[in-house]
RNA sequence: CGGGGUGUAGCGCAGCUGGCUAGCGCGCCUGCUUUGGGAGCAGGAGGUCCUCGGUUCGAAUCCGAGCACCCCGACCA
């Protein structure tokens, strides 16, 4: 992509709704904009890395044996009924007539719909297990939204649904899913723990949460790595309470560390919480009826995003992990009226491409000033830098975002060295 | 929903104790000069001062109501 077409509005300046720095960098590197409150666009820089993770994402469901499907935003009042959730979920939940004055509810998670679709497929215990997933926009009405895309009342996640003739297949469903969550995270390049959780309004007997360790998190845990023990910290109570209480490991008895934790995943075991109520069964080998047992597993794709520039920014920019970065790399012919560097930045660029590198290249008529900071910014983890001063020495210059380090090499040096430094 | 705060150009802000034609920086357009970490000069475009109502000869400024947005809390991917 040639950054003189590009639509990537980027801002120098801070907008004064943004708080945190992930917020406010997604803004300023022309990721997102805001339409309304806890509603916001996706611009085509943004979009990118959303599809990045998704598609890191589903590799690793198909992976783990999950089917990718897409179900309806729109979802009927009556199936709500069915489960009382209806009521239960109340105001968080969007509501919508249609020009019969029926309700709908627009889906704020889909275990009904899912639930409904399957029992009216599956019929016997031959078609068990089943597990499904999908990515979609949710919507949930929340009290506050806030942050920016981290707590949106519109959002982009990953649900996915198992459904099994008996608590062991669960079991081994949720074992994998687990597995492939932290498969997941770690190729997002996060540093998380997993901890076990309340289940919520999502409901079930045992779940899991994985956390993103990040100190402009909404949450808190304590954990010892040593013993690869986590717990949920409880928030500190009363108006000035700041100290968190200390925590000692239950396994070696230290202290454990603490941090504050940004939610990205949840896991659940739901055995027949709706199942039984939607009357979803299928006929077993003595030919009785059972309710499916039920795991349910989401991920804030969205979330994701933001909870990325949470653990890797400085004062620059974004500083993206490899494997989730927009662009491997950015070109920069640092003044294109130079014909010389405008040709040499130009082929650069299309060699990286035609090698199927995805790059970049500031080919703007602007000052190098301009286009470092706004590389930075947008957070390319590999600058190849063409100069004037450089070719005079029969040099370009290769820098790195995260750490800054430099390689001055030859042109033809250039490409391999770029290769190396992507697949390290 | 309870508490706190903000609303003036695309972004950041000043002006607000009642007074002329609403201002500054950044960004944007034109020209010239510049060209390794957000350039300089000159010219220019861009405003329902959140909305409605009130007070007043006169309101961005004072009063009232409403709306929007942000922050703290309960909720959650």
């Amino acid at each position: 992509m040639k950054l003189s077409q590009a639509f990537i509005p980027t801002m120098k300046e801070i907008p004064s709704e943004a708080q945190i720095p992930s917020h406010q960098l997604m803004l300023r590197a022309g990721m997102i904009r805001k339409l309304s409150s806890g509603v916001y666009e996706f611009l085509p820089l943004g979009y990118k890395i959303l599809k990045k993770v998704e598609q890191i994402i589903r590799e690793e469901m198909n992976n783990a044996g999950a089917q990718e499907l897409l179900l309806p935003a729109l979802h009927p009042k009556e199936l709500w009924e069915e489960t009382g959730r209806w009521e239960i979920y109340g105001d968080e939940m969007m509501k919508v007539i249609d020009r019969n004055k029926r309700q709908f509810g627009l889906g704020p998670t889909h275990e009904e719909v899912i639930t409904d679709l399957v029992r009216k497929e599956v019929k016997s215990y031959r078609q068990l297990p089943v597990i499904l997933y999908q990515f979609q926009t949710k919507f949930r009405d929340e009290i506050r939204p806030r942050f920016g895309i981290m707590r949106g009342r519109e959002f982009i996640m990953k649900d996915c649904y198992s459904f099994d003739k008996d608590e062991a297949g669960l079991n081994i469903n949720y074992q994998k899913m687990v597995q492939a969550y932290k498969n997941i995270f770690t190729r997002c390049g996060f540093d998380f723990r997993m901890v076990q959780a309340d289940s919520g309004n999502i409901g079930g007997n045992l779940s899991h949460e994985f956390m993103v360790l990040a100190n402009t998190g909404e949450e808190a845990i304590h954990y010892c790595d040593a013993c690869q023990v986590t717990m949920k910290a409880k928030e500190p109570e009363g108006e000035a309470a700041t100290t968190v209480e200390k925590q000692l490991c239950p396994a070696c008895q230290k202290e454990m560390k603490y941090s504050r934790v940004i939610e990205v995943g949840h896991t659940f075991n739901l055995g027949t919480k709706y199942s039984a109520k939607m009357q979803a069964t299928y006929l077993d080998e003595k030919g009785e009826s059972k309710p499916y047992i039920m795991g349910c597993y989401g991920i804030g794709v969205s979330r994701i995003v933001a909870a990325a520039i949470e653990q890797s920014h400085d004062n620059n920019g974004i500083i993206w992990p490899k494997q989730i970065s927009p662009y491997q790399v950015i070109v920069l012919p640092l003044d294109v009226t130079n014909e010389p560097v405008r040709k040499t930045g130009e082929e650069l660029y299309a060699q990286l491409l035609s090698q199927g590198i995805d790059a970049l290249i500031d080919d703007r008529d602007e000052r190098a000033g301009v286009k470092f900071k706004d590389a930075d910014l947008i957070g390319i983890p590999v600058k190849l830098i063409v100069s004037t001063r450089g070719l005079a020495e029969g040099k370009i210059e290769i820098k790195l975002r995260k750490t800054g380090e430099v390689f001055k090499l030859s042109v033809v040096e250039a490409l391999p060295k770029i290769t190396e430094l992507i697949q390290a």
